[in-house]
DNA sequence: CCTACCGATCGGTAGG
DNA sequence: CCTACCGATCGGTAGG
């Protein structure tokens, strides 16, 4: 009876793939049913399978859409020539607002790649991995290039990468600041540190 | 026919909490069935029960402990009269501590909370909340006595517990750094910052 | 500690 | 898009 709209930008797959991600990050990915999934696209659980293939497929495609939306960045990042200090500012500017743009796709990517079957899984954990290589290479170099302390260059990378991932939990403070001042506040902890 | 060991320091229930804990941590509260769990314990799933109530009895049991562990800390550290800088090194101590220690548990605690049924979901909430706002009156002290910049002591605790919960990704890491080496490496970042 | 079993719910398919 | 249904698995109980 009811029909699964088709938003603006996308197919009725990309709006069961939206809806998918949201109930994902409430539910988890084991705790949500396919049943719930239908109620809340108005139709019921089997007409699901005219759109898509299976429950693991949804996963797949949140999981991966997130992790080439990174990798692109960096490609771009890549191409400019920069300092590492811009270099990072903007990195972490790029994930922040991720994860205040696309919120419920990114926190899936994050918590839930765990249920990803091979494959995937593999796949997933290799694109995650490189990621981080090129981010710690980034910081090598700024290293070398005095910008930075001798820090470790591991140490950093996943400082600032559990930083920006904590942004998930941001929800209940939105109210106090906005986007731009988090921003602001954030990379200047992270770069320059709080102590006098 | 085979029982489930109680391990030197609890009884058979915190035998089951602990193996429950790392299944947790590995396939979620969802994802993991309790013939799992009796598998893993080399017992029958109807078995269990004489033991623990629920299966939610063990996510109740994880969670809290976790985070009574924090508050109790907490309440530690604030009847020494240190400064605000030696405050927070000890926190981040601790916290990184924690995640080395009791990495299931803690991690558990972080994620699958929000499986918690009620009051158990609001009791974990607001026990957390007044954690976060009692570090958060750490920093603003510490910004009053100009020990720390003028920093936005919301952002600041935030980004600090953001980026010491990551430390349940660190695993990947573990053999490059030794947790002193991080500990100080962490630490220093955190509070001075990477820009030279 | 086990065997045996309950009703509920799961992801997914057949057929229209 | 639906109704009707499949076998599998779920958390948990009865009874010994």
């Amino acid at each position: 009876m009811a029909k699964i709209s088709a938003s603006k930008n996308g197919t009725k797959k990309d709006t069961i793939i939206r809806i998918a991600a949201s109930l994902f990050r409430k539910k988890g990915f084991s705790g949500t049913s396919m049943r719930e999934l239908a109620e809340s696209l108005g139709v019921e659980a089997s007409s699901l399978y005219n759109h898509i293939g299976s429950k693991s497929e949804l996963l797949q495609s949140i999981c991966f859409k997130v992790a080439n939306e990174f990798t692109s960045h960096l490609n771009e990042i890549e191409n400019q020539n920069n300092s590492a200090v811009i270099r990072l500012k903007e990195l972490i500017r790029f994930h922040i607002h991720m994860m205040l743009d696309e919120y419920d796709e990114v926190f899936v990517a994050n918590h839930e790649w765990k249920q990803l079957d091979e494959p995937y899984l593999s796949n997933f954990l290799n694109q995650r991995k490189a990621y981080e290589n090129r981010l710690t290479e980034i910081v090598k170099q700024g290293v070398q290039k005095k910008e930075f302390k001798n820090v470790h260059p591991q140490v950093a990378v996943f400082t600032i990468l559990s930083a920006v991932r904590g942004l998930e939990l941001w929800q209940r403070h939105k109210k106090n600041i906005s986007p731009a001042a988090l921003e602001k506040s954030m990379t200047d902890h992270l770069l320059n540190g709080i102590i006098k």
